[in-house]
RNA sequence: GGCGGCAUCGCCAAGUGGUAAGGCAACUGAUUGCAAAUCAGUCACCCCCGGUUCGAAUCCGGGUGCCGCCUCCA
């Protein structure tokens, strides 16, 4: 991993907290606490979630290739209404849906790539903490109890509304909160709900009880981040009443400010409405994993910046896979030419004269990708530095391809290759030169077999029987096995 | 109703004061036995109306449209 380069650009970020872009200045040089709002694990994932753990992978790997050591926790609501009512429709208990979903989650966001947190702490484990953060709220008068429930004084807290701009005048009006009688204002939040009869639970000086959903958030990033620390990150969504929930019950409770910085990525809609469970609009990762790659999947996230809200459309997953072809199809091309390199001595002189501008394309496709990066995490802008650095390797693989690869233009070609990998890399995409030629993914045997058929059919084409050598590369494309043919020969990809 | 966000080529999408990156699609040409890939070329005055400025997609005011949140939600 890198170190700090003083000649890159510093970071500088969108906080949601003051609305400004602002430049990230950690607590501890270096070092970055980094706290993610997770899922309530009461199903499989859908596209909609896959869009904070894409970002903020990208995003902390960013911040790693800068040097930073981040401590990145993303939390697993495992206990809340939806879980305990699939518990019941099921005839199990609410351990067995989250544990199954759990794991879900992990298959899914392995298979995306998302690199693992540092830590996937979950709610149910961390009950103690949010004892004790409630009672100091109790102790402080900023909680109350009743009936075994346990709810958060919004009134007693000045700051509230302070991240989504509610104001609690307002929000005193109610207007579509249910009244509650035992509130003493309408916008109270629970901190710990009464466990009704065949629902779990655990004691408490309050009565048998669960967490509210709000404290575990607070409780487990003070735990493990401190009562101040760096990011916290989450869908838009979340802003209120969450993340607003989360600052008061923190900040009243430690008298410290809670996360320095807010980012919120935008929402994914389906269909001109957010992709969400309860409207029923969502495309599942597993059903997507049918028909797309990992590598696809997070070109058509990433494409986008991440405070945009992105609205899917039906071919837009084909148009982002066709996009990043372009880069699986430059690495497969280097590859093939740099094998063939020295074979053919010719064009050297030509060759020689494009050196120079990929050395100087290789580092402005670099110094863009960081500009683009530091300001604010665009990947959108960085991969179009990128796209354009890959079409200047295209460029100059032109002659070598036919000629032979010259000496001189070896170097610089490696150079934009390695260059191009690792910036991809950054971002989480698993495309890279030294990943796996097509033949090598499949079963041994079915290297081979599709081996024999480009081998016949190259013998067809010798002797000028195209029929045979079309059909063989029609037959073949229908079952997925993509031809190639090129001047060093012909190769083949499977598709997904 | 209140609070936020967004509006740039057919589609996706960068760009935050100096006359519009990139990708997909399309068209023309090169290459190819044909494809694919690749290269070259073509393809936008930035939702509307005012204002500030020598100069605005970019700043200010006013509209219009779409989305999110105010209930569980990434």
């Amino acid at each position: 991993m890198h170190t700090s380069d003083s000649n890159l650009p510093p970071i500088q970020l969108e906080n949601s907290l003051t609305r400004r872009c602002e430049p990230l200045v950690p607590q501890v040089p270096g070092r970055v606490g980094m706290y993610v709002c997770g899922v309530t694990v009461y199903d499989h994932c859908h596209l909609g979630h896959a869009v904070p753990a894409v970002v903020f992978d990208a995003i902390r790997r960013y911040l790693e290739y800068r040097g930073y050591l981040v401590d990145f926790v993303v939390n697993f609501t495992d206990v809340d209404d939806k879980i305990i009512n699939r518990a019941h429709a099921e005839g199990s208990d609410y351990l067995a849906v989250s544990e199954r979903f759990i794991a879900s989650y992990f298959e899914d966001m392995d298979r995306l790539g998302v690199r693992r947190a540092s830590l996937y702490p979950r709610a149910t484990q961390h009950i103690p903490e949010m004892h004790e953060m409630i009672r100091v709220l109790m102790d402080k008068g900023a909680a109350y109890a009743v009936e075994g429930d346990v709810y958060f004084d919004i009134a007693r807290f000045a700051g509230y509304g302070k991240l989504s701009g509610r104001k609690v005048e307002e929000l005193l009006a109610g207007a579509r909160i249910a009244a509650d009688s035992r509130l003493r204002q309408p916008a109270d939040f629970a901190l710990w709900k009464g466990a009704k009869p065949g629902e779990p639970g655990w004691d408490s000086p309050w009565g048998r009880g669960r967490p509210g959903w709000h404290i575990e958030c607070s409780a487990m990033a003070c735990r493990y981040l401190g009562q101040t620390f760096d990011i916290h990150g989450g869908g838009l969504d979340l802003v209120f009443p969450h993340h607003e929930n989360e600052i008061a019950q923190s900040e009243a409770a430690t008298g410290q400010p809670f996360a320095r910085y807010w980012m919120h990525n935008g929402i994914l809609n389906l269909g001109g409405q957010k992709m969400s469970k309860s409207i029923g609009n969502v495309l599942g990762l597993k059903l997507l994993f049918q028909k797309h790659s990992p590598d696809e999947l997070r070109q058509y996230l990433l494409g986008t910046h991440y405070r945009s809200p992105q609205n899917f459309e039906e071919d837009g997953l084909e148009k982002a896979a066709r996009a990043h072809c372009r880069f699986t199809n430059v690495f497969e091309r280097v590859t093939r030419v740099l094998a063939g390199a020295g074979k053919g001595a010719g064009g050297s002189e030509g060759q020689a004269a494009l050196a120079q501008p990929l050395r100087k394309a290789t580092d402005q496709a670099q110094g863009r990708f960081h500009q683009c990066m530091s300001d604010d995490f665009n990947t959108g802008g960085a991969l179009g530095a990128l796209f354009e650095l890959a079409a200047e390797l295209n460029r100059s693989l032109q002659s070598a391809e036919t000629d032979g690869l010259s000496e001189g233009l070896a170097a610089p070609v490696r150079q934009a290759r390695a260059t191009l990998s690792e910036l991809l890399g950054v971002l989480g995409f698993s495309t890279a030169p030294a990943a796996a030629p097509a033949a090598a993914r499949s079963s041994k045997l079915t290297g081979k077999l599709v081996e024999l058929l480009v081998e016949l059919r190259l013998d067809a084409r010798k002797a000028k029987d195209f029929a045979l050598a079309d059909t063989i590369r029609k037959r073949l494309s229908e079952l997925g096995v993509e031809l190639k043919d090129s001047p060093t020969g012909t190769t083949y990809s499977l598709k997904v």
